[in-house]
DNA sequence: TAAATATGAGAAAGCGCTTTCTAATTGTTT
DNA sequence: AAACAATTAGAAAGCGCTTTCTCATATTTA
């Protein structure tokens, strides 16, 4: 591999001037200039980005934080991210968190000692403080989907609580009264937001909000299942059923059919998320959509902006919609 | 950021030392070495990779390059890869390729430039030629779920031929003599062995290889639709089919069902990989389990040895097995 | 006890780049 | 034409670490 200092000798100058030349920050003779241009190309000159990190104290790399990589929701998050980033000629270097606190601690120190130059993070067990005071001391942070008390602009996020709200009056509008909801974990907001969306839309329906008719689940798709199972024991009729997500509708649907229920005459179900697999589903699922990609990109536009002076828009709010396919009738 | 130079003022020795006890590899006085990691402790010292990897042309980190991030059976790749990798305290930077050649090139130029000491490659497009010369004069290569001539030790893989055999062995068993076939693209070598291991399957039963049964798609969902109707079209019955991965299986299903059918009475159809959403669909498909994320695994090891000095055992070559789910009937 | 060997610490060079500082050259103004 | 300002090139320091080389001290051997 040949150094800047190679450069330098074939094309006759002082490797301060390939250096100005590379960069383009300085002005340079033109003469000079094409000499150096000419030299770079000859020996295939690459800049070592580790000693350029080294000298500029940057490494043009940031570090993603997702909860785990072989699930749709965060590849769809990782994938914007990269070809935002890596369009910007950055690069993501990638850990997992497990949904636990002290692996999402632990992988954020190992990101600080990579010497990130920032940090984009779906983060589920940090907790405000620490993102805000990691934000403050150590590197520049943002959040996708979630919203954190004095980070508002580092924080893009959906509007939950309009999801809830618009699966279950998709619901309603086709006649339903009896409406089951399984939840996702309530300490969790976009989780505990959701739900209040559900309640909006019944009472502004007129209807009683019954905790009968309410599970809380994990989000996991066998919580889908144990989650229809305990509400069908409940001995409340109901006609349809509103899940928290897509991975808990799909458990509820193949938990309906294993109980000979045929899907969706006697059962309209909705999820939450609009995953890939929502349409593999059968019923093809009717879900709420979740612009988690665009979120993503987002995020790496305001890292773009912030740390590498980009002046890129940023969209910090973004709204559900519904996504009506087959898995509710009248 | 505690520098090492501070660390070795504080505890009152020379910067040598520092770095000695830090990397344990000649012996220090333990009374030094106390006092140094005492003030390492102290200052809550946290050594610069990026220094450390221009001094020992090290960067501790490995690329890693797939075709798409949001697709599930490369999120199972890459975690298998991420945790393997990280619990060596090395990271993962990941470049996509989107399975065209000027693409992968780009990615792996990418990579290069980012000083990375190995790459981990599922590449589609690159060639064998490429990727042996890539291998001897930058960088070693693992390739995952791929066979390069001249990298034997290199690449981990399926037995597809077997794989394929599996599928139809499955279906003859259950009575079927007619059945159709969705290939993938047959210029890639696991989509004309799957092929192979049918009609090794078909042959040993006595029956004909029927042209007119096997239809060529680019595994894609779409042409699992267009596949059922060609085939159909044909008007040559069949009672089985067998799709060359699960997402044209998906793609199949849904089309028969929109055509009326009724699975898997009408039509018993096999997939393969046994991606996540496998269970998903409807029915429940039968398909041949795709051991990537051991793959991955291994060929992560074998970087782990090659390039960092380990000593695990690999595995290099993989069987696949049958998972019967609900797909198929007599 | 003197000489030979082993052990361990520090000084300093070097990894490949950026950037500041200095000096030289060119151009501008009166 | 003299004095000044503006450009631009090169020298050198520095980023934070590893590692070789040298030297001092401790240990062993004759």
């Amino acid at each position: 591999m040949p150094t800047i200092y190679q450069v330098a000798e074939r094309a006759g100058v002082s490797l301060s001037t390939v250096s100005r030349v590379l960069n383009g920050k300085a002005s340079v003779n033109k003469v000079l200039k094409e000499r150096v241009e000419k030299a770079v190309k000859e020996l295939n000159y690459r800049p070592n980005s580790v000693a350029r990190s080294l000298a500029n104290n940057r490494t043009d790399s940031v570090g993603v934080l997702v909860p785990e990589l072989n699930a749709p929701f965060f590849g769809d998050l990782m994938q914007a991210v990269e070809s935002t980033l890596r369009a910007a000629d950055k690069h993501v270097i990638i850990s997992v968190g497990r949904n636990c606190l002290e692996t999402e601690k632990d992988a954020v120190e190992f990101l600080i000692s990579r010497n990130c130059d920032a940090l984009i993070m779906h983060a589920e067990a940090l907790s405000d403080e620490y993102l805000l005071e990691l934000n403050q001391s150590k590197l520049p942070v943002a959040l996708v989907n979630r919203q954190v008390e004095g980070l508002p602009e580092a924080c893009t996020s959906l509007d939950n609580e309009k999801g809830g709200y618009l699966a279950t009056r998709h619901l309603l509008e086709l006649g339903h009264k009896d409406i089951a909801y399984i939840s996702g974990p309530t300490d969790k907001c976009d989780a505990s937001l959701r739900l209040e969306g559900h309640k909006r839309a019944l009472s502004e329906a007129g209807l009683p909000i019954n905790p009968q008719l309410i599970f809380n689940g994990d989000y996991s798709e066998e919580d889908g299942k144990i989650g229809l199972l305990e509400l069908m024991a409940r001995d409340m009729p109901f006609t349809a059923l509103v899940c928290a997500n897509d991975w808990m509708a799909s458990g509820a649907i193949s938990c309906a059919r294993d109980l000979g229920m045929s899907l969706p005459q006697d059962l309209s179900i909705v999820g939450f998320d609009d995953v890939v697999f929502a349409h593999h589903v059968f019923p093809r699922l009717t879900t709420v959509s979740n612009p988690i990609a665009e979120m993503a990109e987002m995020s790496a536009k305001y890292i773009l902006n912030k740390v590498y002076g980009q002046a890129n828009n940023v969209q910090l709010y973004f709204e559900p919609s519904l996504v009506v396919r087959e898995s509710t009738v009248k």
